[in-house]
DNA sequence: AGCACGCCGACT
DNA sequence: GTCGGCGTGCTC
């Protein structure tokens, strides 16, 4: 017996998070053995359900025990220091109650997979009573016979091996009658990258001892050879060296280097080591930012000192990477760290390339392109401060940084830093500029079309507001002209869609070896085919929208679902063979351009001529390397594509973007009129744009063409007063789902009275028609408004009880709800 | 998210 | 009769 003194320890709980969607928090004993070892941040493994092991990370520490169960163990503490500091979580805190979605989603989305280990059920033999004859079913039997081959099967496996989903059954019986047993393997999802390193034996070190081994090794020469190479690379790397370098540099073979290791002259031990490529030298690309850009740099931290936020607002081509990159290099001068985010599609361009000559080591690049094992190397060294400046696409709000300092969003009009699916649905943009908030960091946002809420917030002084109207070198910006098809209609001028300025123009540029884009908003041949007698347009069966004619297919095409039939060759209303096409895509005017240009290699982009895998990739490439002279496209032209040689830009039918319903559309519209217009010209020569309209005094078209945003966004504004659009609001998506659309309807419209009555903040819907189906669910959509600083928590609070109770009652039955805010 | 439990149709 | 599908509820 222990006689010694009783010590008194205390018992620790923990409330972890677990990477589930789950509404609440779960708490665990610490084993005494591990006391020393908890704190906040580390990761520790859990048993959550029957058998499941999972990472979770501790997230408050207490000494008071659960009333009204009893605790698990914790298993086990992962780390020796925290993983995610306070800053994080206190940023994960606010990423689930501002997008209403669950601690454990945002760590779900936030931890890369390699710091998330669960754990895999696995059948291995019984081996105790394995030689037991018990009568086994002929799927008994499958399964046993397998692991006889390959000694463990999980559950997946035994799922394909059956061909059946549940197997949970079969295995049930087989661990009664002792054939099998199940064990959760718990696999460490991260293995740093191990290289082996070779070093001679100390004795040998000294001048006399080598000689002693030369002559040992008389009668090697292959051996002798590896021993050479390998003097030769320790005078100058020291005395470990890489095996494979070594390999190299002696070209011997492996066998030589075995039996060195074995007579023990030489020794090998493994090393941790990167698997990210980095620049070594800092290698200094100089540049001199332009007088334009040098001011615009004073300005924006001009108004840094006074505002956390600054839009930098410049035309395309205005320079303003070479911006970002003197101001960041500014801003990690004093210590602290930078975050640069990009639209996902930006980080694969040149542009990542030269930003990372210019940092060198300092430099991380975050993306979807890197494995699991890259992404907690990178993790690790924003954790530990050795990357000073990280690139990356949206999920790079999420790392590990200590200390931000600046926050760049370039491009920050771009839908894709919206995360639409899976939760947490959060907005990277609006993340960041909280996340810089936490830091007390400025954040700058860069674009050529800035979005509606932020031109908003520099309206209101919220954020500093920044123009560059000047393209770097001084070449001036593309001339822009309007051509009334109306006017030239009437004169009898125009050629099916082309107006004669048009014509003349793109004949102009061929001459002069430049090359033209086209623009049309719209795919296929024709927009909708018309019964000329009675004036049936069809529609889609699923969709309620007018089908578009593809002479490529022969079909008739739903571009909101993808439905498709067989084209019509009467009406099937009145029975009339006469029927006409109206509205033209891009089909159609490849067609009618071949006809009119026919000397010249045309090229259609949009999404139908991109089916394929690299057609993308080669409409672009002969583009560029001008095997074609003209590009027709749809929005697809407008993004992000440099081109050298496009003299001229032309909008085929500027009215199908001037039909807008609400702020959104409106805002769309103006940016892709200004993001094609910006593809024309380049370093030393303007370009021309031409926009054919009809209603070419629309009050857009004219104020795109004086450049004048500031006064768009403003009588957009005044004149709509549109309080169900950000910026005024924020918008809150339920989707309501169920699969009978009558009781979907009724959930609905319960569920909207009963918000309405609670929070009495504006709630629109259920909107009448069916937003969709999934599955075999109907979707039915409710729109909450709350202003733009309304407690999220307290609306959350809401939402969550008038849901469960929507729930609990029993003739609905279950009701699915998907929440999200401010999509876009 | 898993996973167990329990209810129902279509097969030996 | 039971096998296997699927809906429902719980996990510290």
């Amino acid at each position: 017996m222990d006689t010694g003194i009783f010590q008194e320890r205390e018992t620790f709980f923990v409330e972890v998070v677990l990477p589930l969607p789950l509404s609440i928090n779960y708490t665990y004993r610490v084993p005494f053995e591990l006391n020393e070892s908890i704190s906040l941040g580390k990761r520790v493994v859990v048993q959550f359900g029957s058998n499941k092991i999972y990472t979770a990370l501790i997230h408050h520490i207490s000494t008071q025990a659960p009333q009204h169960y009893e605790a698990k163990y914790i298993i086990d503490v992962i780390d020796d220091t925290p993983v995610v500091n306070k800053l994080q979580f206190a940023f994960w805190d606010w990423i689930s109650t501002y997008y209403l979605c669950s601690l454990g989603e945002v760590m779900a989305a936030a931890l890369p997979t390699g710091l998330k280990l669960a754990s895999e059920t696995v059948l291995v033999i019984d081996e105790e009573t394995a030689e037991d004859q018990t009568e086994l079913t002929d799927k008994e039997k499958i399964i046993v016979a397998a692991l006889h081959s390959q000694n463990k099967l999980s559950i997946n496996e035994v799922m394909q091996l059956l061909g059946q989903k549940t197997v949970y059954p079969i295995i049930q019986k087989l661990i009664e009658k002792r054939k099998v047993v199940i064990l959760e393997e718990v696999v460490e999802k991260y293995k740093p990258l191990l290289k082996s390193y070779i070093s001679l034996n100390h004795f040998y070190r000294e001048e006399e001892h080598l000689q002693e081994l030369f002559d040992l090794l008389k009668k090697a020469p292959k051996q002798v050879d590896l021993l050479l190479a390998y003097l030769k690379l320790a005078k100058q790397q020291g005395h470990s060296i890489a095996q494979d370098v070594l390999l190299e540099e002696s070209a011997s073979s492996t066998s030589a280097l075995k039996a060195l290791l074995d007579k023990d002259i030489f020794w090998k031990d493994k090393k941790v080591v990167s698997r990210l490529r980095h620049e070594d030298e800092i290698f200094s690309i100089d540049f001199k930012l332009s007088n334009a850009q040098e001011q615009a740099l004073g300005q924006i931290k001009a108004h840094f000192t006074a505002k956390e936020v600054v839009l930098l607002h410049g035309v395309t081509a205005s320079g303003k990477t070479q911006i970002y990159i003197k101001l960041i290099e500014q801003f990690i001068e004093n210590g602290g760290q930078v975050l640069f985010l990009l639209p996902e599609i930006a980080l694969t361009t040149q542009i990542v390339e030269r930003i990372k000559l210019y940092f060198g080591a300092k430099l991380g690049v975050y993306h979807s392109k890197f494995n699991d094992n890259e992404r907690v190397e990178i993790w690790n060294k924003v954790n530990d401060g050795s990357y000073r400046v990280v690139i990356g696409a949206r999920s790079a709000v999420f790392l590990p940084f200590q200390s931000l300092n600046l926050v760049v969003v370039d491009e920050e009009h771009e839908s894709s830093y919206k995360q639409i699916d899976p939760a947490p649905r959060y907005h990277a943009r609006d993340a960041a500029i909280y996340l810089a908030h936490l830091h007390g960091a400025k954040t700058l946002l860069g674009s050529a079309t800035p979005s509606l809420e932020t031109y908003y917030n520099t309206e209101i002084a919220k954020y500093g507001l920044l123009e560059l109207h000047e393209r770097f070198g001084g070449v001036q910006l593309p001339e822009q002209t309007i051509v009334s098809m109306a006017q030239e209609a009437k004169e009898k001028k125009m050629t099916n869609y082309f107006t004669s300025v048009l014509l003349n123009q793109i004949a102009e540029a061929l001459a002069n070896q430049e090359q033209v884009i086209l623009f049309q908003n719209r795919r296929g041949y024709a927009t909708i085919l018309l019964c000329a007698t009675c004036g049936f347009a069809p529609k889609c069966v699923n969709c309620d929208v007018t089908l578009t004619y593809h002479k490529t297919s022969g079909k008739l095409h739903c571009h909101y679902c993808g439905y498709h039939q067989s084209s019509l060759s009467s009406c099937p209303a009145c029975g009339s063979v006469h029927l006409v096409q109206k509205g033209f895509g891009t089909e159609r005017i490849e067609e009618e351009l071949e006809l009119l240009f026919p000397e010249a290699k045309i090229a259609r982009l949009d999404l139908d001529s991109t089916r394929g895998k690299y057609s993308l990739q080669k409409i672009i490439g002969d583009f560029q390397d001008k095997k074609t002279q003209i590009l027709i496209g749809t929005q697809m032209v407008a993004k992000g594509l440099d081109f050298d040689n496009v003299s001229l830009i032309g909008v085929m039918n500027a009215d199908t973007l001037l039909n807008y319903p609400d702020f959104r559309a409106f805002e769309r519209s103006f940016q892709l009129l200004a993001q094609v217009a910006g593809r024309a010209g380049r370093r030393d020569k303007q370009g021309k744009v031409l926009i054919q309209a009809y209603s070419e005094n629309h009050r857009v078209l004219q104020q795109v063409m004086q450049n004048d945003y500031l006064q768009m966004y403003n009588t957009e504004m005044q004149d709509r007063k549109q309080f169900h659009y950000p910026p005024f609001a924020k918008l809150i998506f339920l989707n309501v789902k169920h699969h009978d659309a009558g009781v979907l309807h009724q959930a609905a419209l319960e569920l909207a009275t009963d918000l309405r009555s609670k929070l009495g903040k504006r709630v629109l819907g259920p909107e009448q028609p069916l937003v969709g189906k999934v599955k075999n669910l109907y979707i039915k959509q409710i729109v909450l408004k709350v202003e733009r600083n309304a407690a999220m928590q307290k609306v959350k609070a809401t939402l969550v009880e008038s849901i469960r109770q929507l729930n609990s009652q029993k003739t609905f039955r279950s009701i699915w709800v998907q929440v999200d805010v401010d999509p876009n």
